[in-house]
DNA sequence: ATAACTGTATTAAGTGGTTAATACAATTAT
DNA sequence: ATAATTGTATTAACCACTTAATACAGTTAT
């Protein structure tokens, strides 16, 4: 999976994100040591300030810590994970219903829209 | 309705998807005449060339043409204008799966996620 | 006719994000 | 002990987006 995907908002905001994703689905276990900033902006394509800046703003929400000398580590806070999750999945949800209802299409019309495959095949 | 919500993209973007929306939504009519460009920036709190960019690359889509100095009209082509709205629907919707997905959400997870109604109420 | 309005264009300045090239102190590996 | 690795910090440069202040030719309204 790229990191890097839509050109819309800055590169910085789209690692928070794609770490938080990583996080959130599992692919980092909880406690989990990270690779060093300088590995991540390298897999990432990015510039190690870049990626540092994404670290340290994952940082003040409590989701990582850093133990200066010694690495990024994953919070063991299984619950705030989860929350987390569930918190980005509801917003993920309303802001689809509002786009979807800058189109036009009423709550009744997107529920039919989104259970009938027209997308998928 | 504000034009600029999300600080994330460029205005001039948000600007096209706005009038976008309006025209799909049947906000503007087919044909129908649009404000000036400086009214338009006026209402959106944006300087003109800001509005000017994101109207001339609306342009080059057809949705919009400009006489050059009678105004600027919507396109009259009913069918195009439907076409642009299923298609943006569709791109919402794959977004969205897409987005869930990241989150760890299974295709039958998110089905159930979206016709229970936790974000309403 | 004259004034106001139309889309369009140009130049300059300011801002924020990104990259690049370093540097430092402290820990870890050999 | 010595070298490599850690997070962190600093400075400078570049670029896209945005705003500001105009200007122009052609149309419309009075």
């Amino acid at each position: 999976m790229p990191w890097i995907l839509n050109a819309s908002g800055p590169i910085f905001v789209q690692l928070i994100e794609h770490l938080q994703n990583n996080i959130v689905s599992g692919k980092y276990d909880p406690g989990q040591k990270l690779p060093s900033v300088r590995d991540l902006a390298f897999d990432a394509g990015v510039n190690p300030n870049t990626m540092q800046r994404a670290l340290s703003e994952l940082e003040s929400t409590g989701l990582v810590h850093s133990e200066t000398t010694s690495g990024r580590f994953i919070t063991e806070d299984k619950k705030m994970i989860d929350e987390l999750r569930a918190s980005l999945a509801d917003s993920l949800k309303q802001e689809f219903f509002i786009n979807m209802g800058k189109l036009g299409f009423s709550e009744k019309e997107i529920l039919q829209f989104v259970n009938q495959n027209s997308t998928a095949k």
